[in-house]
DNA sequence: TTGAAAGCGCTAACAG
DNA sequence: CTGTTAGCGCTTTCAA
């Protein structure tokens, strides 16, 4: 059943040693100075890039760096520095588009900035939730974005460690901490507005949830009323289409059957779950001229 | 147009502060030691579930980590240890589906076996690819999987450091490093098998390559073609669909029109690229009884 | 069973 | 501009 094999060879870093020596040790900045005939000190203001080190010094270490294949070590360099450069991002799955596509731009982002973004998944579980904004804060990263889905409110709260924290997603935060969010109001309207604009009349907010009328559902409901009336259109309760609340874990299928017409529909994706794509495939972005990411 | 919002509020750590004393430094090993009266060395014992320590000891110790609020330092432990129980997974692309459910997998084996999983995305940029490659190198991680697109053969070999290093993907490494490749031949045989399994006798294989046979289409070429003979299904010169060579970046909707017949298919995925659910969409797993991941 | 002291590799003070 | 010294917080010989 399993096709699954295995190439394996011998000798692995044989071309790429690179070793201060005959010995097993990787060199460090002693080495270096030792060998270039400077300070320690100097050795790490070379490789930190510091201005007042003559031409002539920092020629000789970086000749020295070169030679031994010196390479800083970042641990050490992070304990005597006290931060790691690491940004924690703590996502309830991995390979749930919306989570998926967010970690690619976490990840160029920070790439961008320097820094190393550290994933964590929590699979929606409140304990590993938990768990990890513990863990992540034994100064392993610098700060940490998280999306949490059990926990909220206090139960939340009783986990903030000393790092910076920064919460998204669509969870209620109780002002615990600081919070982004997008505007579902605005979001639902400007989806609207952008159909309006392709041509369409006959406009459908697919996953409304009955009462009570509260959070986002009831946020995205008003924008799509909003929507509707800046465009002069009425609003037709059937088209207000309920679904069940659709909480995690996944509820693959269930907004398949919603559409109002089989054809000729222009789908407006405004949900953070893989329905939206199960419910308009096998139309893209490109048929249909319609945004699937939003700015 | 940005539906953005942020929402802030101050004062972010103040219920979970857990500080040593009034100082804002937090409690290392030594003051847990002087609190509790013992040395360095036997608070170590006690963090690491060492055996020889007295129960009596032992109380008094985990009382006064409790009381400081003490939580090691995992960059110091690091640093002395020599390793940081960090792996390495560098992919293409993190929003690819097969990369994220990928990355879903590590992080969970990773998170079973008490290590941490950094992951880091390349873009199939050679550059990039040389730049992690090289940059997780410096003591960060102990070991990395690396699904290479750009690097391979000789200049991938100069990109290795002294951590230890698995490929995965299909790029040949050319035997420059272990490798973990599944068995294309047997997976294509076994793709067709299920398909006869599942009553379907004309099996059609999309995504063959044109001449020159080479690598991966040729293996599951092959792997097709002993299906069919096993299965007694004659050879069907029009069911091997061409495709244009499907390299990154991503082509999407190519394989949208190669279906044979538009209704009554049963979709079976051996491909990495988000190719096949864009083919079969919204064909999915449960309508159809297909398995999209193979064990 | 526990303590004292050394040191992982790096950088921040402070001299010179 | 460069060197000396100390120390980040932890674990680890080696003794006691």
């Amino acid at each position: 059943m399993t096709a699954v094999k295995q190439q394996t060879t011998r000798d692995q870093a044989a071309p790429g040693r690179k070793r201060s020596d005959g010995a097993g040790r990787s060199a460090t900045v002693k080495d270096v100075a030792t060998l270039a005939g400077v300070s320690p000190k100097t050795v790490s203001n070379v490789i930190n890039g510091f201005v007042h080190v003559s031409p002539a010094t920092r020629e000789r270490v970086q000749r020295a760096i070169r030679e031994l294949g010196y390479r800083p070590n970042r641990v050490a360099r992070n304990l005597r520095r006290g931060s790691t450069g690491m940004i924690g991002l703590v996502l309830p799955e991995l390979d749930v588009p919306y989570f998926a596509e967010l970690g690619r731009h976490f990840l160029t982002t920070a790439e961008e900035h320097g820094r190393t973004l550290l994933i964590e998944q929590t699979l929606g579980d409140r304990e590993r939730e938990a768990a990890v904004i513990h863990g992540l804060g034994d100064q392993v990263v610098d700060g940490m974005v998280v999306s949490p889905l059990a926990l909220h409110g206090s139960a939340l709260a009783s986990h903030l460690g000393t790092v910076p924290l920064v919460l998204i997603g669509e969870r209620p935060s109780g002002g615990l901490a600081d919070h982004v969010v997008i505007d579902n109001v605005a979001a639902a309207q400007e989806a609207v507005s952008h159909l309006v604009a392709v041509g369409r009349r006959r406009i459908a907010a697919i996953g409304v949830q009955p009462e009570p009328y509260i959070g986002t559902p009831l946020l995205r409901r008003t924008g799509y009323r909003q929507g509707l009336e800046e465009a002069g259109l009425p609003l037709d309760p059937r088209l207000e289409r309920e679904t069940p609340a659709t909480t995690w874990p996944r509820a693959p299928g269930r907004w398949r059957r919603c559409s109002t017409r089989p054809n000729r529909r222009t789908p407006c994706s405004a949900s953070t779950t893989r329905s939206p794509s199960a419910h308009c495939a096998p139309c893209t972005s490109a048929d249909y001229g319609c945004r699937t990411t939003w700015p």
